[in-house]
DNA sequence: TCTGGGGTCCTAGGACCC
DNA sequence: TCTGGGGTCCTAGGACCC
Protein backbone atom coordinates (compact mmCIF):
# COMPACT_ATOMS: atom_id res chain seq x y z
CA UNK A 1 0.00 0.00 0.00
CA UNK A 2 1.11 3.06 -1.57
CA UNK A 3 0.34 6.66 0.30
CA UNK A 4 2.36 8.99 -1.91
CA UNK A 5 0.72 11.59 -3.87
CA UNK A 6 2.77 11.24 -7.22
CA UNK A 7 1.58 13.64 -10.30
CA UNK A 8 2.65 12.62 -13.70
CA UNK A 9 3.06 16.15 -15.77
CA UNK A 10 2.69 15.36 -19.78
CA UNK A 11 2.64 18.44 -22.49
CA UNK A 12 0.26 17.81 -25.21
CA UNK A 13 1.70 17.54 -29.00
CA UNK A 14 4.53 19.38 -27.52
CA UNK A 15 6.45 20.63 -30.33
CA UNK A 16 3.35 21.50 -32.57
CA UNK A 17 2.02 23.40 -29.92
CA UNK A 18 4.75 25.50 -29.11
CA UNK A 19 4.74 26.18 -32.88
CA UNK A 20 0.68 27.06 -32.99
CA UNK A 21 1.93 29.35 -29.84
CA UNK A 22 4.36 31.41 -31.23
CA UNK A 23 2.83 31.68 -34.91
CA UNK A 24 -0.80 32.81 -34.92
CA UNK A 25 -1.14 31.41 -38.20
CA UNK A 26 -0.62 27.85 -36.99
CA UNK A 27 -3.04 27.31 -34.85
CA UNK A 28 -5.98 25.17 -35.51
CA UNK A 29 -4.70 23.61 -38.69
CA UNK A 30 -2.49 20.31 -39.25
CA UNK A 31 1.09 20.80 -38.21
CA UNK A 32 3.84 18.62 -38.46
CA UNK A 33 6.99 19.32 -36.74
CA UNK A 34 9.85 17.04 -37.65
CA UNK A 35 13.69 17.32 -37.26
CA UNK A 36 14.78 18.67 -41.04
CA UNK A 37 12.10 18.13 -43.39
CA UNK A 38 14.23 15.33 -45.81
CA UNK A 39 13.00 12.49 -47.71
CA UNK A 40 14.10 10.69 -44.57
CA UNK A 41 12.24 12.37 -41.89
CA UNK A 42 10.20 10.82 -39.27
CA UNK A 43 7.14 13.32 -37.46
CA UNK A 44 8.78 13.92 -34.22
CA UNK A 45 5.86 16.26 -32.84
CA UNK A 46 2.55 17.37 -34.73
CA UNK A 47 -0.96 19.05 -33.73
CA UNK A 48 -4.03 17.20 -32.89
CA UNK A 49 -5.43 18.50 -36.26
CA UNK A 50 -2.71 15.98 -38.07
CA UNK A 51 -3.33 13.57 -35.61
CA UNK A 52 -7.27 13.53 -36.34
CA UNK A 53 -6.19 12.69 -39.89
CA UNK A 54 -4.03 9.44 -38.58
CA UNK A 55 -0.76 10.92 -38.14
CA UNK A 56 0.96 9.70 -35.49
CA UNK A 57 4.65 10.51 -34.06
CA UNK A 58 7.25 8.21 -35.57
CA UNK A 59 5.53 8.35 -38.43
CA UNK A 60 7.86 8.75 -41.80
CA UNK A 61 7.16 12.43 -42.95
CA UNK A 62 6.57 11.36 -46.74
CA UNK A 63 3.52 8.91 -45.49
CA UNK A 64 2.17 11.76 -43.01
CA UNK A 65 2.07 14.20 -45.67
CA UNK A 66 -0.11 11.43 -48.14
CA UNK A 67 -2.76 11.04 -44.67
CA UNK A 68 -2.66 14.81 -44.31
CA UNK A 69 -1.78 16.52 -47.58
CA UNK A 70 -2.58 20.26 -46.35
CA UNK A 71 -0.12 19.70 -43.22
CA UNK A 72 2.05 22.31 -42.77
CA UNK A 73 5.77 21.46 -42.12
CA UNK A 74 7.95 22.84 -39.38
CA UNK A 75 11.62 22.15 -38.87
CA UNK A 76 11.75 21.65 -35.54
CA UNK A 77 14.17 24.17 -32.80
CA UNK A 78 15.51 22.79 -30.19
CA UNK A 79 16.24 25.58 -28.11
CA UNK A 80 12.34 26.99 -28.69
CA UNK A 81 11.49 23.62 -26.76
CA UNK A 82 14.17 23.60 -24.47
CA UNK A 83 13.30 27.43 -22.94
CA UNK A 84 9.53 26.39 -23.31
CA UNK A 85 10.54 23.24 -20.94
CA UNK A 86 12.36 25.24 -18.56
CA UNK A 87 9.17 27.15 -17.86
CA UNK A 88 6.92 24.54 -17.59
CA UNK A 89 9.13 22.60 -14.45
CA UNK A 90 9.86 26.24 -13.15
CA UNK A 91 5.93 26.61 -12.58
CA UNK A 92 6.11 22.81 -11.33
CA UNK A 93 8.07 23.54 -9.05
CA UNK A 94 6.39 25.95 -6.99
CA UNK A 95 4.83 23.01 -5.91
CA UNK A 96 7.29 20.49 -4.73
CA UNK A 97 11.17 20.50 -5.03
CA UNK A 98 10.59 16.63 -5.27
CA UNK A 99 10.21 16.98 -9.53
CA UNK A 100 11.97 14.57 -11.92
CA UNK A 101 12.45 15.59 -15.17
CA UNK A 102 11.83 12.45 -17.17
CA UNK A 103 11.65 14.18 -20.78
CA UNK A 104 11.48 17.60 -22.46
CA UNK A 105 7.81 17.68 -21.61
CA UNK A 106 7.13 15.05 -19.17
CA UNK A 107 8.34 15.49 -14.86
CA UNK A 108 6.93 13.66 -12.16
CA UNK A 109 6.58 15.43 -8.84
CA UNK A 110 6.13 13.57 -5.19
CA UNK A 111 3.70 16.18 -3.71
CA UNK A 112 3.39 13.72 -0.61
CA UNK A 113 3.87 16.16 1.95
CA UNK A 114 3.29 19.90 0.36
CA UNK A 115 -0.10 18.97 -1.04
CA UNK A 116 -2.21 19.85 2.11
CA UNK A 117 -0.38 23.45 1.35
CA UNK A 118 -2.50 23.80 -2.30
CA UNK A 119 -5.53 21.54 -0.81
CA UNK A 120 -4.26 18.85 -2.19
CA UNK A 121 -3.29 16.89 -4.93
CA UNK A 122 -5.98 17.15 -7.12
CA UNK A 123 -5.62 21.79 -7.09
CA UNK A 124 -2.24 21.19 -7.36
CA UNK A 125 -3.29 19.63 -10.96
CA UNK A 126 -5.33 21.79 -11.34
CA UNK A 127 -3.42 24.71 -10.50
CA UNK A 128 -0.23 23.44 -12.89
CA UNK A 129 -3.03 23.19 -16.12
CA UNK A 130 -4.06 26.98 -15.56
CA UNK A 131 -0.65 28.10 -14.97
CA UNK A 132 0.31 26.81 -18.23
CA UNK A 133 -2.33 27.60 -19.99
CA UNK A 134 -2.60 31.00 -18.92
CA UNK A 135 1.47 31.98 -18.97
CA UNK A 136 2.57 29.43 -21.83
CA UNK A 137 -0.80 29.01 -24.36
CA UNK A 138 -0.53 25.45 -23.90
CA UNK A 139 -2.22 22.47 -22.15
CA UNK A 140 -1.03 19.29 -20.36
CA UNK A 141 -2.40 15.65 -19.04
CA UNK A 142 -1.92 15.72 -15.43
CA UNK A 143 -1.92 11.98 -13.76
CA UNK A 144 -2.15 11.79 -9.91
CA UNK A 145 -1.87 8.33 -8.22
CA UNK A 146 0.41 6.70 -5.29
CA UNK A 147 2.91 5.64 -7.89
CA UNK A 148 4.55 6.80 -10.61
CA UNK A 149 3.45 4.37 -12.81
CA UNK A 150 -0.14 4.37 -12.44
CA UNK A 151 -0.11 8.31 -12.38
CA UNK A 152 1.83 8.05 -16.15
CA UNK A 153 -1.08 5.39 -16.80
CA UNK A 154 -3.55 8.31 -15.68
CA UNK A 155 -1.97 10.84 -17.22
CA UNK A 156 -2.61 8.73 -20.61
CA UNK A 157 -6.43 8.43 -20.02
CA UNK A 158 -7.48 12.18 -21.32
CA UNK A 159 -5.94 13.89 -23.80
CA UNK A 160 -5.62 16.37 -24.42
CA UNK A 161 -6.22 18.96 -21.46
CA UNK A 162 -6.99 15.78 -19.28
CA UNK A 163 -6.86 15.74 -15.23
CA UNK A 164 -6.92 12.03 -13.96
CA UNK A 165 -6.78 10.39 -10.84
CA UNK A 166 -6.03 7.06 -9.95
CA UNK A 167 -6.91 6.19 -6.81
CA UNK A 168 -5.20 2.98 -5.19
CA UNK A 169 -8.23 1.15 -4.75
CA UNK A 170 -9.16 2.11 -8.35
CA UNK A 171 -5.81 0.29 -9.83
CA UNK A 172 -7.38 -3.55 -10.13
CA UNK A 173 -10.66 -2.05 -12.28
CA UNK A 174 -8.33 0.46 -14.38
CA UNK A 175 -5.77 -2.93 -14.80
CA UNK A 176 -8.01 -5.49 -15.00
CA UNK A 177 -8.58 -5.26 -19.45
CA UNK A 178 -5.86 -2.76 -19.75
CA UNK A 179 -3.38 -3.76 -22.80
CA UNK A 180 -0.29 -4.99 -21.51
CA UNK A 181 1.55 -3.22 -24.37
CA UNK A 182 -0.17 -0.05 -22.55
CA UNK A 183 2.47 -0.65 -19.23
CA UNK A 184 5.06 2.13 -19.41
CA UNK A 185 8.43 -1.09 -20.18
CA UNK A 186 6.19 -3.04 -22.21
CA UNK A 187 6.65 -2.64 -25.50
CA UNK A 188 5.68 -4.85 -28.65
CA UNK A 189 8.83 -7.42 -28.28
CA UNK A 190 7.64 -8.17 -24.88
CA UNK A 191 3.74 -7.99 -25.65
CA UNK A 192 4.00 -10.28 -28.14
CA UNK A 193 6.00 -12.58 -25.71
CA UNK A 194 3.25 -12.12 -23.59
CA UNK A 195 1.02 -12.45 -25.89
CA UNK A 196 2.39 -15.90 -26.71
CA UNK A 197 2.29 -17.22 -23.40
CA UNK A 198 -1.52 -16.18 -23.04
CA UNK A 199 -1.23 -12.74 -21.74
CA UNK A 200 -2.83 -10.00 -23.34
CA UNK A 201 -3.78 -7.79 -20.28
CA UNK A 202 -2.38 -6.10 -17.06
CA UNK A 203 -5.23 -8.26 -15.11
CA UNK A 204 -3.63 -11.30 -16.07
CA UNK A 205 -0.24 -10.34 -15.76
CA UNK A 206 -0.78 -9.59 -12.49
CA UNK A 207 -2.26 -13.18 -11.88
CA UNK A 208 0.47 -14.47 -13.85
CA UNK A 209 2.70 -16.28 -11.20
CA UNK A 210 6.32 -14.48 -10.31
CA UNK A 211 8.11 -17.22 -10.77
CA UNK A 212 6.39 -18.08 -14.27
CA UNK A 213 7.61 -14.68 -15.46
CA UNK A 214 10.84 -14.90 -13.90
CA UNK A 215 11.72 -17.73 -16.03
CA UNK A 216 10.69 -16.44 -18.83
CA UNK A 217 12.09 -12.26 -18.63
CA UNK A 218 14.66 -12.79 -15.77
CA UNK A 219 15.06 -10.17 -13.58
CA UNK A 220 12.41 -7.83 -15.57
CA UNK A 221 9.87 -10.67 -14.39
CA UNK A 222 9.83 -9.22 -10.67
CA UNK A 223 8.88 -6.01 -12.44
CA UNK A 224 6.25 -6.71 -14.40
CA UNK A 225 4.58 -9.39 -12.00
CA UNK A 226 4.60 -5.88 -10.08
CA UNK A 227 3.11 -3.98 -12.69
CA UNK A 228 0.41 -6.04 -13.39
CA UNK A 229 -0.43 -5.42 -9.61
CA UNK A 230 0.15 -1.91 -10.01
CA UNK A 231 2.56 -1.67 -7.65
CA UNK A 232 5.78 0.28 -8.44
CA UNK A 233 8.26 1.55 -5.90
CA UNK A 234 10.37 3.59 -7.57
CA UNK A 235 10.86 7.09 -6.41
CA UNK A 236 10.74 10.15 -7.66
CA UNK A 237 14.40 11.07 -7.94
CA UNK A 238 14.66 15.03 -8.12
CA UNK A 239 16.15 17.18 -10.51
CA UNK A 240 18.54 18.08 -8.61
CA UNK A 241 20.53 14.64 -7.74
CA UNK A 242 19.69 13.55 -11.35
CA UNK A 243 22.49 10.85 -12.37
CA UNK A 244 25.15 12.08 -14.16
CA UNK A 245 24.91 11.43 -17.91
CA UNK A 246 26.72 7.99 -19.34
CA UNK A 247 26.80 9.11 -23.35
CA UNK A 248 26.78 11.38 -25.67
CA UNK A 249 26.34 10.46 -29.32
CA UNK A 250 25.27 12.11 -32.30
CA UNK A 251 24.21 10.17 -35.85
CA UNK A 252 22.94 11.18 -39.08
CA UNK A 253 20.68 9.35 -41.56
CA UNK A 254 22.51 10.34 -45.05
CA UNK A 255 20.06 11.57 -47.79
CA UNK A 256 20.90 8.62 -50.34
CA UNK A 257 22.72 5.72 -49.22
CA UNK A 258 26.69 5.60 -50.02
CA UNK A 259 29.57 3.58 -50.13
CA UNK A 260 31.87 6.23 -51.29
CA UNK A 261 34.59 6.75 -48.68
CA UNK A 262 34.75 10.60 -49.12
CA UNK A 263 31.05 11.46 -47.75
CA UNK A 264 31.27 8.46 -45.05
CA UNK A 265 34.54 9.58 -43.62
CA UNK A 266 33.66 13.28 -44.07
CA UNK A 267 30.58 12.51 -42.02
CA UNK A 268 32.55 10.34 -38.97
CA UNK A 269 34.61 13.73 -38.76
CA UNK A 270 31.65 16.59 -38.62
CA UNK A 271 29.82 13.75 -36.28
CA UNK A 272 32.89 13.40 -34.48
CA UNK A 273 33.35 17.23 -33.78
CA UNK A 274 29.92 17.85 -32.57
CA UNK A 275 30.02 14.92 -30.10
CA UNK A 276 33.66 16.60 -28.78
CA UNK A 277 32.13 20.15 -28.94
CA UNK A 278 29.22 18.68 -26.61
CA UNK A 279 31.41 16.82 -24.20
CA UNK A 280 33.28 19.93 -23.75
CA UNK A 281 30.41 22.36 -23.42
CA UNK A 282 29.34 19.88 -20.63
CA UNK A 283 32.96 19.39 -19.00
CA UNK A 284 32.96 15.94 -19.67
CA UNK A 285 35.59 13.46 -21.39
CA UNK A 286 35.12 9.77 -21.78
CA UNK A 287 37.17 6.72 -22.68
CA UNK A 288 34.87 4.74 -24.98
CA UNK A 289 34.29 5.71 -28.29
CA UNK A 290 31.51 3.92 -30.90
CA UNK A 291 30.53 3.76 -34.23
CA UNK A 292 27.18 2.82 -35.85
CA UNK A 293 26.62 1.85 -39.22
CA UNK A 294 23.27 1.20 -40.09
CA UNK A 295 22.98 -0.30 -43.68
CA UNK A 296 20.93 0.30 -46.65
CA UNK A 297 18.95 -2.85 -45.22
CA UNK A 298 18.09 -1.75 -42.42
CA UNK A 299 20.99 -3.32 -40.46
CA UNK A 300 22.46 -1.51 -37.63
CA UNK A 301 25.59 -2.89 -36.16
CA UNK A 302 27.72 -0.83 -33.49
CA UNK A 303 31.66 -1.37 -32.62
CA UNK A 304 33.47 0.22 -29.72
CA UNK A 305 37.22 0.74 -28.44
CA UNK A 306 38.50 1.60 -25.09
CA UNK A 307 41.08 3.57 -24.47
CA UNK A 308 43.36 4.18 -21.81
CA UNK A 309 42.94 8.00 -21.50
CA UNK A 310 39.99 10.17 -21.68
CA UNK A 311 39.22 12.25 -24.76
CA UNK A 312 36.99 15.20 -25.65
CA UNK A 313 38.46 16.41 -28.77
CA UNK A 314 36.93 15.56 -31.96
CA UNK A 315 39.38 14.81 -33.76
CA UNK A 316 41.35 12.35 -31.26
CA UNK A 317 37.49 10.78 -31.45
CA UNK A 318 37.18 10.84 -35.07
CA UNK A 319 40.26 8.97 -35.37
CA UNK A 320 39.18 6.44 -33.12
CA UNK A 321 35.79 6.25 -35.26
CA UNK A 322 37.77 5.63 -38.48
CA UNK A 323 40.01 3.50 -37.49
CA UNK A 324 36.85 1.19 -36.47
CA UNK A 325 35.42 2.28 -39.76
CA UNK A 326 38.34 1.03 -41.60
CA UNK A 327 38.39 -2.68 -40.38
CA UNK A 328 34.35 -3.06 -41.33
CA UNK A 329 34.53 -4.96 -45.16
CA UNK A 330 30.98 -4.80 -45.41
CA UNK A 331 29.96 -4.24 -49.24
CA UNK A 332 26.49 -2.83 -49.05
CA UNK A 333 25.60 0.65 -48.78
CA UNK A 334 25.61 2.64 -45.60
CA UNK A 335 22.55 4.63 -44.68
CA UNK A 336 23.29 5.73 -41.09
CA UNK A 337 26.44 6.90 -39.63
CA UNK A 338 26.41 7.45 -35.71
CA UNK A 339 29.43 8.27 -33.42
CA UNK A 340 28.93 7.69 -29.52
CA UNK A 341 31.51 8.63 -26.38
CA UNK A 342 30.82 7.04 -23.43
CA UNK A 343 32.54 5.38 -20.38
CA UNK A 344 32.61 9.38 -19.15
CA UNK A 345 34.26 11.45 -16.34
CA UNK A 346 32.83 14.98 -15.71
CA UNK A 347 35.45 17.84 -14.38
CA UNK A 348 38.84 16.51 -13.79
CA UNK A 349 39.91 13.96 -16.06
CA UNK A 350 43.42 12.58 -16.95
CA UNK A 351 44.46 13.61 -20.50
CA UNK A 352 46.34 11.73 -22.92
CA UNK A 353 49.90 12.03 -21.57
CA UNK A 354 51.17 13.67 -24.92
CA UNK A 355 48.87 16.09 -25.31
CA UNK A 356 50.28 19.73 -26.11
CA UNK A 357 48.70 21.82 -23.67
CA UNK A 358 48.25 24.20 -26.28
CA UNK A 359 45.95 22.13 -27.73
CA UNK A 360 43.41 22.71 -25.26
CA UNK A 361 43.64 26.73 -25.66
CA UNK A 362 43.14 26.28 -29.31
CA UNK A 363 39.87 24.01 -28.65
CA UNK A 364 38.82 26.61 -26.12
CA UNK A 365 39.14 29.31 -28.94
CA UNK A 366 37.21 27.62 -31.68
CA UNK A 367 34.54 26.91 -28.79
CA UNK A 368 34.03 30.17 -28.04
CA UNK A 369 33.75 31.29 -31.87
CA UNK A 370 31.80 28.30 -32.40
CA UNK A 371 29.26 29.10 -29.19
CA UNK A 372 29.09 33.07 -30.86
CA UNK A 373 29.13 32.29 -34.63
CA UNK A 374 27.03 28.90 -34.72
CA UNK A 375 28.03 25.18 -35.53
CA UNK A 376 31.00 24.89 -37.51
CA UNK A 377 31.72 28.27 -38.42
CA UNK A 378 35.01 27.22 -37.22
CA UNK A 379 36.03 23.61 -38.36
CA UNK A 380 38.81 21.57 -40.18
CA UNK A 381 39.92 22.65 -43.17
CA UNK A 382 39.07 19.29 -44.61
CA UNK A 383 35.47 19.51 -43.81
CA UNK A 384 35.06 22.33 -46.15
CA UNK A 385 35.84 20.34 -49.07
CA UNK A 386 33.65 17.74 -48.08
CA UNK A 387 30.49 20.43 -48.53
CA UNK A 388 31.23 21.09 -52.24
CA UNK A 389 31.75 17.17 -52.93
CA UNK A 390 28.01 16.98 -51.14
CA UNK A 391 26.89 19.01 -53.36
CA UNK A 392 28.28 17.76 -56.76
CA UNK A 393 27.40 14.22 -55.31
CA UNK A 394 23.24 15.60 -55.42
CA UNK A 395 22.94 15.39 -51.55
CA UNK A 396 20.31 18.42 -51.06
CA UNK A 397 19.85 19.49 -47.80
CA UNK A 398 21.43 21.18 -45.14
CA UNK A 399 24.13 19.07 -43.79
CA UNK A 400 25.66 21.08 -41.27
CA UNK A 401 22.53 21.94 -39.24
CA UNK A 402 22.17 21.22 -35.96
CA UNK A 403 20.29 18.16 -35.75
CA UNK A 404 18.30 18.72 -32.57
CA UNK A 405 17.25 16.46 -29.75
CA UNK A 406 13.87 15.17 -28.55
C1' DT B 1 5.97 6.98 -48.47
C1' DC B 2 9.45 2.45 -46.03
C1' DT B 3 11.32 3.10 -41.20
C1' DG B 4 14.95 10.02 -37.09
C1' DG B 5 17.81 11.10 -33.27
C1' DG B 6 18.99 11.10 -28.47
C1' DG B 7 19.33 8.42 -24.71
C1' DT B 8 19.02 4.38 -20.74
C1' DC B 9 19.41 -0.25 -18.87
C1' DC B 10 20.18 -5.21 -19.28
C1' DT B 11 22.43 -9.56 -20.83
C1' DA B 12 25.62 -12.97 -22.39
C1' DG B 13 29.99 -14.18 -23.36
C1' DG B 14 35.04 -13.55 -23.59
C1' DA B 15 39.51 -12.09 -21.63
C1' DC B 16 42.14 -11.89 -17.84
C1' DC B 17 43.62 -12.26 -13.03
C1' DC B 18 44.16 -14.50 -8.52
C1' DT C 1 44.97 -35.36 -19.80
C1' DC C 2 41.35 -32.80 -16.61
C1' DT C 3 39.54 -28.50 -15.83
C1' DG C 4 37.27 -24.47 -10.02
C1' DG C 5 35.39 -20.29 -8.74
C1' DG C 6 35.15 -15.36 -7.96
C1' DG C 7 35.78 -10.90 -9.66
C1' DT C 8 36.37 -7.18 -13.04
C1' DC C 9 36.43 -5.08 -17.37
C1' DC C 10 35.00 -5.00 -21.95
C1' DT C 11 32.06 -5.87 -26.12
C1' DA C 12 27.88 -6.41 -29.06
C1' DG C 13 23.30 -6.30 -29.32
C1' DG C 14 18.46 -6.01 -27.83
C1' DA C 15 14.55 -3.64 -25.80
C1' DC C 16 12.54 0.38 -24.53
C1' DC C 17 11.42 5.35 -24.01
C1' DC C 18 10.46 10.30 -25.59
Amino acid sequence: MDNRKILLVDMNAFFAGVEQQSNPHLRGKPVLVGGGVGKRSVVAACSYEAKWCGVSSGMPLMKALKLCPDAILIEGNSSKYTDTSKRIFKICRDYTDRLEIYSIDECFMDVTSTQSLFGGAWEVGRGIKSRIRTKLGLTCSIGIAPNKMLAKLASNMKKPDGLTEIKWSDAPSVLENLPVTKLHGIGDRTGAQLAYMGITTAGQLGRTPRDKLKRKFGIIGDVLHEMGQGIDRSPVVPYYDSPDMKSIGHSYTLSKNTRDPDIIYGQLQRLSEKVGRRLRAENYAGKTVSLVVRYEDMHTFSRRKTLSYYLDDGYDIYKAASAIMREQKDPRSVRLLGVCVSNLTKGMYQLDLFTNPRKKELMKTVDTLNDKYGEFTVRPASMVGLEARLKTHGFAGKHYDDSWET
